[in-house]
DNA sequence: AAAAGAGACAACCGCGAGTGT
DNA sequence: GACACTCGCGGTTGTCTCTTT
């Protein structure tokens, strides 16, 4: 049936030498992306062309930012995962400079961690158990049921296509933290209620963009 | 100082979608 | 419609580095 997409002999695996990444650079510069299953024979390359592709758009692009992931960066990959789940490419798209690949690994070394910490359920962004309502977390204010309430509802058909991205995310994590309410709402937590209105809007306009 | 374990991240693999013939 | 090809995505694995014992 199909071909592999590359012979198996004769390719070079692992790790990618300075010679190589500049013989791929180089190439690129000259011709553009793409053709990748050429794209190794003509650079001169011993390497399959999902791995060429993968080296340039992981580590060599040039426009890629690499270093830590900033505070904001963190909420919004936790915001975007809660709605969109493990699509890493549409979340790195929110994320200028960072790739699917890198915000995939982030999120399994310490953002999944992180949440575990919190009490919170990776997978489903649910609540494991209960946590005082002062604990520290832009993240437990960023996707409170409230908020999920409002995109479902009034802003649900603008988003309608992409994609149907925040339909999606709303009807694909069914579990999605429905029933965590915040109760007992103090002057004081009218405060954090407006807080948390922005930061929602903040999160809502990104999702907009996605359209 | 050495070994073991944990964490971080680069890279590979398999699959599905889109497109051309 | 069936098939082949390419590309891109997400899951997983391999390996290197750091930390702990």
């Amino acid at each position: 049936m199909r071909k592999p997409c590359c012979e198996k002999q004769d390719i070079n695996k692992g790790a990618w030498s300075k010679q190589e990444d500049q013989k791929l650079i180089d190439y690129i510069r000259k011709h553009g992306e793409g053709s990748w299953r050429t794209l190794p024979q003509a650079a001169g390359l011993l390497r399959c062309g999902k791995s060429c592709r993968l080296r340039w758009i992981n580590y060599l692009r040039p426009d890629l930012k690499r270093g830590n992931f900033a505070e904001d960066e963190e909420d919004l990959i936790i915001k975007l995962h809660a709605l969109l789940g493990n699509r890493w490419s549409l979340i790195a798209g929110r994320l200028p400079g960072r790739t699917d690949n890198e915000v995939k690994n982030y999120w399994n070394s310490h953002l999944r961690r992180k949440l575990i910490n919190m009490g919170i359920d990776p997978n489903n962004h649910r609540l494991n158990r209960v946590l005082p309502c002062s604990q520290d977390s832009s993240y437990s204010r960023s996707v409170i049921p409230s908020e999920l309430e409002k995109v479902k509802g009034a802003d649900c058909e603008q988003v309608s296509d992409v994609g149907s991205c925040l339909e999606n995310a709303t009807r694909g994590l069914p579990d999605l933290n429905l029933d965590l309410t915040i109760t007992n709402i103090s002057p004081i937590n009218i405060v954090e209620e407006e807080k948390k209105q922005s930061e929602f809007d903040a999160c809502r306009e990104t999702l907009l963009l996605f359209r």
